[in-house]
DNA sequence: ATGTCCACCGGAGGTGGA
C-alpha cells in the first residue's frame, strides 16, 4: 500500500477553504493534515472537501485559535488526542489508517517573542509542551507511526535563513532545539523531510511582514514530517510546495509532502 | 528580523496571538 501525505498550517480553514480545495485538486495528497484551523470542528467547511474525495476526517477544534484536522481519502479512525502541558488547547489529534499506521497531527505552541522562561509564560509553556511530548513517546514508543505538523521549531542551521541572526529568536534557540531533539530521541522518530533532502536551505514558512517574502527569502522550516524507525525506510519523495506561499491570500506556511510505500 | 494577517466582539475598530 502506498499513500501521499501533506501537512499544512492553513491559518484559518474557513477563510482559506478555496486554497485547501486547490491543493486537493492540484496535488491530491491521500491525506492532508491541517493546523491552525481556527474553527470549531462543526464549522469546518466539509462539503467541498467531500466532493473532492476527502470523505474522512478526524479533528479537534476550538473557537478562534489553534485547531488540527486530518482530511483523508482513505478510511481513518479517530485515535484520540492529548492536551500536552494542560493548556486546554486543540493542538493534537491522532488518526489510524486501516493498515494500522497511526498519524499524529501537532500544532506546537509558538512560544511568544522573548526566549526566557522567567519573563515569558508562553515560552515556558512551549518547552513544557515539548517535555510532555517527550515523556509520552518515551512511555509508549510509537510503532508504525507518522508525526506531522507545525512544530514551531527550525532545528538545523540550514532550516533558517541565518543561523547566527536567529540564535536568540524564538523557533531557533538552542534550548528549543534541544527539547525537540529529546522528543525525537524518546520516540525513536526520524526526520523524513531531511532524510530525503539532506542538503541545503529548506523552509516551509515565510513571515507576512516581509515586503517581498519571495525575494527576501527569510524563511524557516517549522513544519515537519517524522516517521517511527520501523517505517522510516518506506518514506520518500519529500517536497515543499513553495508555490502555495505565493497563492492569493496565502497562509504564511507552505505544505510539506511525503510519500509512504508500506 | 520584520511590521502583516486573522479571529473575536459587536455592529467600528481595538485587542491578542502568531
Amino acid at each position: 500500500m502506498s499513500f501521499t501525505l501533506a501537512t499544512w498550517n492553513i491559518n484559518s480553514v474557513r477563510l482559506r477553504e478555496g486554497l485547501v480545495a486547490r491543493l486537493m485538486e492540484d496535488e491530491a495528497p491521500d491525506i492532508l493534515c491541517l493546523q491552525e484551523c481556527k474553527s470549531p470542528v462543526e464549522k469546518i467547511p466539509l462539503e467541498r472537501f467531500h466532493e473532492l474525495g476527502y470523505t474522512h476526517m478526524v479533528a479537534r477544534g476550538q473557537k478562534g485559535y489553534n485547531g488540527v484536522a486530518i482530511l483523508s481519502k482513505l478510511p481513518i479512525e479517530d485515535a484520540g488526542d492529548k492536551d500536552f502541558a494542560s493548556l486546554g488547547h486543540a493542538r493534537h489529534v491522532a488518526g489510524r489508517l486501516e493498515n494500522g499506521v497511526t498519524i499524529h497531527n501537532f500544532y506546537v505552541p509558538a512560544g511568544g517573542d522573548v526566549p526566557d522562561r522567567e519573563k515569558n509564560e508562553k515560552f515556558s509553556q512551549k518547552l513544557d509542551y515539548l517535555t510532555e511530548m517527550r515523556d509520552w513517546f518515551r512511555d509508549s514508543r510509537p510503532e508504525k507511526a507518522i508525526l506531522v505538523g507545525d512544530l514551531n521549531i527550525a532545528p538545523r542551521e540550514d532550516d533558517v535563513w541565518s543561523h547566527k541572526q536567529l540564535l536568540k529568536i524564538v523557533s531557533h534557540t538552542p534550548v528549543e532545539v534541544e527539547h525537540l531533539d529529546n522528543v525525537m530521541e524518546a520516540g525513536g522518530w526520524h526526520d523524513v523531510t531531511r532524510a530525503d533532502i539532506p542538503e541545503g536551505q529548506l523552509y516551509s514558512w515565510w513571515s507576512y511582514r516581509a515586503r517581498d517574502w519571495d525575494t527576501a527569502d527569510k524563511g524557516r522550516r517549522l513544519d515537519h514530517v517524522w516517521a517511527s524507525g520501523d517505517i522510516r525506510a518506506a518514506a520518500h519523495g519529500s517536497r515543499i510546495l513553495r508555490d502555495a506561499r505565493g497563492w492569493e491570500k496565502p497562509s504564511d506556511h507552505a505544505p510539506v509532502f511525503a510519500q509512504f510505500d508500506l
